[in-house]
DNA sequence: GGTCAGATCGA
DNA sequence: TCGATC
DNA sequence: GACC
């Protein structure tokens, strides 16, 4: 029986002046709990604005109100804007939705909801007596039985055939979705579309299966897929003992296209996928859709993902059962009974109406969509305030200069300005007038365009004669390291150098921040190289190091350990009385020691840890100090010695430096080296100082924070804050000085270990203001939803602030670490963005989601401070070059710091090729036009590039599909670059092979596409990824320009996949609110696979055990893909 | 102590 | 296989 | 860095 609630909602979404959807207005009435729940759950957490009326206990507090629509207007139109009804599940695994909201709505409640939800919200003329009296009921709800009872109701599948399936769907969702002359059908207009569309879908499918004959079907699938099935056997053999019987599946599809929905219940944030099968035809056509998620369901836009029949296609009935079997690999984590019993909770289910992509696919106005506005909605909320809301969306990354403020570190512009790379002249293209996609290849086929030379893919290579062309879908996966075979941290340390020594004659200039240096490292296992320490070791080996197996203090030049290590354990391991028995000569620093390289060439980061040990802090300072020395001049025989100085610990000096280089110019390396050893030195002066001050509380903060602002901000401020020690450090050598800063540093690494045990590593006070300054712009926070406390700023802006660095700082440094961390801080930022107030007591970050120990005590510390200390050491001058080297397109974390070592700090020294290094083609392509491809592009602009290209398409044939996606579709007020699908119906037996190809050549001739930056295996597919350049016309800017040529069956899954989710930028980092892959990792942690094709079952991992054997078998696959049957 | 999305393309 | 990108 |  549901409880019934007041509900006064206010939708706090403004309109999206981009889409022209007006959303706001307010609703007062009476729900249900689970009408609150569901939107709830679409829509994100929301914090309760009035309190007054919902009582929401059974609703954690932050998860109040979420809408409120408009007045008069009937709220559920809300459903219709739900962006694609699996953000629930994302919402639920990872952007910390409670995962109570899965509880509450447990599948057959939430199956059944949805069909009734028109019965659990009040008619705007009904009272609530007798909304209550009629809901309070809940057999009330009968409008909707007849489609409940044959949708989901029972538990068992349903055996409604096929046809009486779909209308029931069709049905339904015109109960559900089509409100009644809902004002807001303008944009819900979509519905009748989608319907359509979507009706079509199953019927296609099935027809298509049933059409194609197998031959023809594994022709398609072609050898991948027949290897993969190899493999997949190979695989079953080995574990065929836990056999998965699909057969007992009571789920299993007798009757032709029935909907199941799935449940599942693992972990806390289970939640369920609704699939829809299609008719078990064994042979073909065999397509399992994913329907769209638990809650989901109810909004009007389920999202159908269809599995590519090549995928199943060529699996015989023999295989599949077998592959389940393969299965057994999950019994182990997953027995069959579980399975069984998970499949057995599927049910027959009507799919709404999925109005998205064939909404969208089918009508040509890309914006109307439903799902635009979804999103729309869903980034309102995320940040905004009604003004907000405008930036929400036309702040989107515009605010943000797209120059990336590194623009001032570069010296030369680099001509962005050159021409356009005219068309390939020969072009195949010409030919292309309005053919249609032949089953048979191309009278011709049309000649690769490329106007740069590249050698690679003769695309003609797939003639298409007829056959064949495997489109295959065979997917590598990479094999998880644990796959590997099992070794102790010392055979992996020999194994891993030995590898790569073989392979190192290649890459090995590029690698060589640690050359030479014999490093011996200490994870934390010891019986086996575990995940992390294989992890650490490569990444040493990658830079260069010579990884020593194990310790010999005679052969040893440095340790490494993982923070975590305690001196203890570390001694244990060794046999050693204390760590006082390391040789002094032989530094023991952490891992980040590595990475933290700051300027120069090798990586010097490292230095600042020379202090951190703890091994080394336990010890008397002497103890560091000579360490420091020693190594010093340890480097100084090497090149990396330089790096190693104690004094590199200060990245602020460095960073200086490296402006001031910057500034005046390049310098060579030695000088560089040698200033940065200088500043080191004087930087642990500095140091020493901060230390202090950080003891003594923060009685003297101005001090450090000056140097640290300094460092991390601007030379002039450099120059006057910690003024004459900078300048002199610069100028002044420090030799063995920097040996009497030794002292100091000790101080300051008692200290500062303390505090960096805890991980942190180094990092010096910087002001707030100073750093989070310029990009406050960019944030979501700056405009506030009208309920929170202020507007235009989050109370929590200064943690957000400091937050949203660190997170950048790991974003453009990931190529040391990982990613991880910057997930993690994108998530806490999130969460603080949503939580209302300020926070003054550690006991309130219970709601921070993502929060965990390390993050609440930065946040204390921030809150009681003001700042991080950690906070900024970055080397502001490192990082501002490498991101300016990342804005480079093909230029990533690692290539960027390869160039950094090599000397480069301009984009004209990228220019000229300063240290020998090398671009790709595409690189080149990026570097040329940097200016343009890093600004963002108006929809206008957008628009008009798409409707030539959507012309041209017509032109070749006028059944293709041509849709505008990525952010224009979200309805975002500007676009970094443009992302189109292309796809076709099949219904004709035609397809779009190589029409794809004709796109890019008529595009190139019209002037359009201007230079390619990456081509598709195989033109001759319907599934292909091309991304070229291309400009709306001679005075325009160069734009990104996407294509995505999917089968028609997978459409829907291209469509979601391509859509993607809302992306923040912020100075050239792209911070996806993660949308895919939070619903890509929901579908894993069901078991499930989730990818642009489809979802896909039986996805059978690796398990541990199993592992050995596969790993032998090396064309073991992660996984293996399977549809139900 | 493992996992963190899953795929394509270039080199 | 790795790096970058979607 | 968090979570399982
Ligand atoms: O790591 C990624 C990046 C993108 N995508 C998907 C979602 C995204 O929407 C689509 C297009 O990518 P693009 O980089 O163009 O992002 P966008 O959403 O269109 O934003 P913009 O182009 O405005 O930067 O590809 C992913 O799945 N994973
Ligand atoms: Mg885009």
């Amino acid at each position: 029986m549901s409880q019934l609630y007041k509900l006064r909602l206010s939708l706090l979404i403004p309109r999206n002046p981009n889409l022209g959807h007006a959303v706001g207005e307010r609703f007062e009435g009476t729900v249900s709990i689970q009408y609150l729940l569901s939107l709830r759950a679409i829509h994100g957490p929301f914090w309760p604005r009035d309190t007054d009326s919902p009582k929401c206990e059974s609703l954690p507090r932050r998860s109040g109100a979420l809408i409120r629509p408009g007045r008069g207007r009937d709220p559920r139109h809300l459903l219709e804007l739900a962006p694609r009804p699996l953000c629930l599940f994302a919402r639920g695994y990872h952007s910390h939705s409670p995962p109570h909201i899965f509880e509450k709505m447990d599948c057959d409640a939430a199956t059944n909801f949805f069909v009734e939800q028109d019965d659990r919200m009040n008619a705007p003329d009904e009272t609530e007596e007798e909304f209550a009296a009629r809901v309070g009921d809940r057999r009330s709800a009968q409008g909707s039985s007849s489609v409940r009872t044959g949708q989901h109701s029972s538990d068992h599948r349903t055996k409604t055939p096929r046809d009486a399936t779909i209308s029931a769907m069709r049905h339904s969702m015109c109960v559900r979705q089509k409100p009644k002359a809902s004002p807001l059908s303008a944009y819900a207009g979509e519905d009748t579309i989608g319907q359509d569309a979507y009706m079509s879908n199953p019927e296609e499918c099935i027809h298509s299966g049933k059409r194609k004959s197998p031959d023809q079907a594994s022709r398609e699938s072609g050898a991948p897929e027949k290897k993969r099935r190899q493999q997949s056997l190979t695989n079953l053999t080995a574990a065929s003992r836990n056999v998965y019987n699909p057969a007992c599946n009571s789920v299993q599809t007798d009757s032709p296209g029935t909907c199941h929905t799935r449940s599942f219940d693992k972990g806390p944030k289970a939640g369920k996928l609704i699939v829809y099968e299609e008719p078990n035809d064994d042979q073909v056509g065999r397509s399992s859709k994913l329907v769209d998620g638990g809650m989901s369901s109810l909004s009007a836009s389920p999202i159908i993902m269809q599995q590519h029949e090549s995928h199943q296609s060529d699996l015989d009935p023999n295989f599949i059962p077998a592959v389940v079997t393969s299965a057994s690999g999950l019994s182990q984590e997953c027995s069959p009974q579980h399975r069984q019993a998970v499949s057995q909770q599927i049910r027959a289910y009507h799919s709404p109406p999925p109005d998205i992509q064939a909404a969208t696919l089918d009508e040509p106005s890309a914006q109307r969509s439903s799902l635009i506005r979804a999103t729309s909605f869903e980034d309102g909320v995320a940040a905004p305030s009604s003004s907000a809301v405008k930036s929400e969306f036309e702040r989107g990354n515009s605010g943000r200069a797209r120059t990336p403020g590194n623009a001032r570190a570069r010296n030369g512009s680099p001509s962005c300005t050159a021409a356009a790379v005219s068309p390939s002249s020969g072009d195949t293209t010409t030919a292309a007038s309005t053919q249609n996609a032949n089953e048979q290849p191309p009278p011709s086929f049309p000649p690769r365009t490329k106007t740069t030379s590249r050698k690679k893919k003769v695309n003609d290579e797939q003639p298409p004669s007829g056959a064949h062309v495997e489109e295959s879908a065979a997917k590598p996966k990479k094999r998880p390291l644990r796959e590997q075979k099992e070794m102790s941290p010392a055979e992996f340390a020999a194994y891993i150098s030995q590898v790569t020594s073989l392979n190192a004659p290649k890459k090995a200039k590029n690698t060589t921040f640690l050359k030479g240096m014999r490093i011996y490292y200490v994870g934390c296992d010891t019986d086996k190289a575990g995940e992390r320490t294989r992890t650490k070791m490569q990444r040493l080996v990658a830079f260069g190091a010579t990884l020593m197996p194990t310790y010999d203090p005679a052969e040893i030049e440095i340790i490494i350990t993982e923070p975590k290590l305690t001196q203890e354990q570390f001694c244990a391991k060794h046999g050693l009385q204390s760590v006082k028995d390391v040789p002094a000569h032989i530094p023991i620093l952490k891992t980040s020691w590595v990475t933290s390289g700051e300027e120069r060439p090798r990586l010097d980061r490292w230095e600042r840890h020379p202090s951190y040990k703890d091994h080394v802090v336990k010890q008397p300072d002497p103890a560091e100090a000579n360490r420091a020395p020693v190594l010093r001049p340890t480097t100084a025989s090497q090149d990396k010695l330089k790096a190693n100085g104690a004094a590199n610990r200060d990245r602020k000096n460095e960073a200086k430096v490296r402006k001031q280089r910057l500034a005046n110019s390049d310098e060579s390396d030695f000088d560089s080296e040698r200033q940065s050893t200088r500043c080191a030195s004087q930087f642990t002066e500095g140091h020493a100082d901060k230390e202090k001050a950080a003891v003594s509380a923060e009685a003297q903060p101005d001090l450090p924070p000056k140097q640290g602002c300094l460092s991390g901000s601007s030379f002039g401020a450099a120059g006057s804050g910690g003024p004459s020690a900078e300048g002199e450090s610069s100028r002044i050598p420090v030799p063995p000085g920097a040996d009497s800063s030794e002292d100091p540093l000790a101080q300051y690494y008692g200290v500062a270990r303390a505090e960096q045990e805890e991980e942190l590593e180094g990092y010096f006070e910087v002001e707030p203001p100073v750093i989070l300054g310029g990009q406050r712009s960019h944030f979501q926070c700056d405009n506030v939803p009208d309920y929170r406390p202020k507007l235009g700023e989050c109370p929590n802006q200064d943690i957000i602030d400091i937050f949203t660095q660190l997170k950048e700082i790991y974003e453009i440094r990931k190529a040391e670490s990982d990613n991880f961390r910057a997930d993690t801080y994108r998530k806490v930022i999130k969460s603080l963005r949503e939580y209302p107030k300020r926070i003054e007591s550690r006991e309130e970050l219970v709601q921070i989601n993502g929060a965990g120990k390390k993050t609440k005590d930065k946040i204390m510390e921030i809150i009681k401070t003001g700042r991080l200390r950690r906070l900024q050491f970055e080397m502001t001058a490192e990082l501002d070059v490498l991101r300016l080297f990342q804005g480079i397109y093909g230029v990533g974390s690692i290539t960027s710091l390869k160039w950094y070592a090599a000397g480069c700090r301009t984009l004209d020294d990228i220019h000229q090729r300063k240290g020998g290094i090398k671009l790709s083609d595409a690189q080149e392509l990026g570097l040329k036009y940097y200016d343009d491809i890093n600004s963002r592009i108006s929809r206008q602009e957008v628009g008009e590039i798409f409707q030539r290209i959507k012309d041209i398409a017509h032109g070749i044939d006028k059944k293709l599909i041509v849709e505008i996606m990525g952010s224009y579709r979200r309805g975002k007020a500007d676009c970094g670059d443009i992302d189109i699908l292309i796809t076709r119906p099949t219904d004709d037996k035609k397809h779009h092979k190589g029409l794809a190809q004709r796109m890019v050549n008529l595009c190139q001739m019209h002037g359009i596409i201007v230079d390619h930056l990456s081509i598709p295996s195989n033109w001759w597919s319907t599934e292909l990824v091309y991304h070229g350049l291309c400009r709306r016309d001679d005075d325009s800017p160069v734009r990104r320009l996407d294509f995505l040529a999917v089968p028609y069956e997978q459409r829907g899954a291209a469509l979601l996949y391509f859509t993607g989710d809302d992306i923040v930028s912020v100075l050239l980092i792209q911070l996806h609110a993660q949308f895919n892959r939070s619903m890509r990792a929901k579908a894993n942690k069901m078991d499930y696979s989730l990818n642009q094709r489809g979802l896909y079952d039986m996805v059978v991992r690796n398990s541990s055990k199993r592992s050995e054997k596969l790993s032998e078998g090396a064309l073991l696959r992660t996984s293996f893909t399977m549809v139900r049957c």
